[in-house]
DNA sequence: TTGTAGGCGTTATCAA
DNA sequence: TTGATAACGCCTACAA
């Protein structure tokens, strides 16, 4: 006990102890076990982040803004990949909460199987908070950008840049139904009396809900290769992320086309390579920082309170970024 | 007990016992907690992995690649980001081992206070393994590309093309005198009698050696600005990795000058944006998902032996991926 | 100022 | 086939 004192900090020890206990415990080198230390106090000042995409520049922004705060506060971070699979979702929720983390931020696709899971872990009062991730649940917060006014301004700027055969790329019609960037796009279209064109949304090619660790910059290359052996195929494309739009840029210069010039494209995120490429992309540009902290502030209130808050939702504005893929001039 | 076999999956219950649990199980949302289960058991099955830049497509290659051995093993990853500060790294491995990971990998860049306290680590028979991280003791493995070999050849690339007058950037030749990648760009340099001159020789402006967070394409800019306003400025320049090399770039046409025609750069890693930018990067390739699998296998077999295993060192081949930057056309 | 008892939630071991 | 007991290492509460 006396020991314990010493090495916590906390409760009185007599000078001349603590010395001949802390010289013990260098010679021991002694530690003292936190699994014990965390069964006994009943929490880690840990928070876990299960991130779908670490490859994505999105989500390493966002680890970082979210271990900033946490570590203002005192708190640890654990991140777990999951791949972007709902078996590998899975396996980082268990990891998680076997470890007691005292919350987790979930910044993965959904997945349905993921989900069940998750509401499982929220039913047994773990605090979880969600970014970009459409997971609704009574005590679950909820941060994403404004993916429906995004898909619909860059889609906007596109038309109104005379483009009328308008691709989507990175997802199906029917798989995608609540992509809310395909969803923007759709109401970009409609609000211009476009008919919108099935045969323009191009997911993947086969329908692998499920599995782990594919690149989406491959899955945008597949997408738009198919999309120019159409009869007649689009002079223009929305991207549900950069990495897509970059897979799909490196399509359209395989088949001898130019950017902007053939085919115009517009991505979504504004990761560092945007501005970099050539030509450079037009993107919007989502808050990360900010998601990622928002996020842990909001974790971090249930986490204090201890008891359970009622869903909020934070939806965060994006910004439209014009660079040359869609025509402009180069300015930088 | 009972409830224990049932959930373990281990030892006999009968069946009828078996349904019983499990339906209260279910009924009561039990789950049973990680931390006295790993306290009573001795061992986690998770492993930790310390980054520094988690920004750097390096470190996520890696992470994905230990994650993916890992769980082939059956075990989890936690990742902690330690912003390559010493004390970020401190409380990465002390989070760590307090959570009683089976293991920690650590990929950060050196520094004393963080060394001192992995050494202690490793006393308590921690098992450790160290990628790319000049760390020495006889109880860790290291992994790590041929930093040395890599700068030679990235250096002799620049000499064989007429340079002479070449700069090295991202550190100082003080400080960065452990640096292998720098000591490669020196023999190359001596190897073929050319001077070497302490003034193209940049790295950060002020000496802070501890301070988190920065960019490292932000080093990359101030430092080739200051090579710029020498009297007799590099006509080449060779980047202790691609994003100080693209920080470097970026100082370069900012200066209205032209790459490779006024000035060569030469990077090192290969992140997928090195093929991308324009002009294309020159670069040394190093096999981040090899390095990643051989220290994972590594750490794994000193948990499972249990026992002390004296220091391997694996050093790696890498590949110089010569392209526009350095003045070859562009193939693709 | 220091020490004792008990319990956090498991599982190994032995007993029934 | 199931249950009782002890122990993992710590901390809260109380006693000395």
């Amino acid at each position: 006990m006396t020991v314990s004192r010493v090495v916590s900090g906390e409760g009185y020890v007599s000078e001349i102890t603590r010395e001949k206990v802390l010289k013990v415990v260098k010679d021991l080198n002694y530690r003292r076990n936190g699994l014990a230390r965390s069964l006994k106090r009943q929490f880690t000042e840990t928070v876990g982040l299960v991130l779908g995409d670490i490859s994505n520049p999105y989500s390493t922004e966002l680890a970082r803004s979210v271990r900033k705060t946490l570590v203002d506060e005192g708190f640890n971070l654990f991140i777990c990949i999951s791949e972007n699979g709902s078996k590998e979702d899975i396996v980082a929720f268990e990891s998680l909460s076997s470890h007691s983390v005292d919350g987790i931020i979930v910044a993965t696709r959904s997945n349905e199987a993921g989900d069940r899971y998750l509401r499982n872990l929220v039913e047994t009062n773990v605090p979880v908070v969600a970014i970009g991730r459409d997971f609704r649940h009574k005590n679950v917060d909820l941060v994403s950008p404004d993916n429906l006014k995004g898909g619909f301004e860059a889609t906007r700027h596109l038309i109104d840049l005379g483009h009328r055969r308008i691709a989507f790329i990175g997802a199906n019609l029917s798989s995608g139904s609540h992509l809310k960037r395909l969803q923007g796009y759709v109401n970009a279209l409609e609000s211009h009396s476009i008919p919108v064109d099935e045969r323009l949304i191009s997911g993947r090619s086969d329908e692998l809900p499920d599995v782990a660790g594919y690149s989406t910059e491959d899955i945008g290359f597949e997408a738009m290769k198919r999309l120019l052996s159409l009869p007649n195929p689009p002079t223009a494309v929305f991207a549900r992320n950069d990495f897509t739009a970059i897979g799909a840029m490196r399509a359209i210069s395989d088949a001898g086309l130019r950017i902007p010039d053939d085919i115009a494209i517009v991505g979504f995120d504004d990761i560092p390579m945007a501005a970099r490429i050539s030509p450079s992309l037009t993107t919007v540009r989502q808050p990360m920082r900010v998601e990622g902290q928002i996020a842990t502030e909001m974790l971090l209130e249930r986490i204090k309170s201890g008891k359970r808050i009622s869903r909020r939702e934070r939806v965060l504005d994006c910004e439209l970024i014009v660079r040359e893929s869609s025509g402009s001039k180069r300015t930088n």
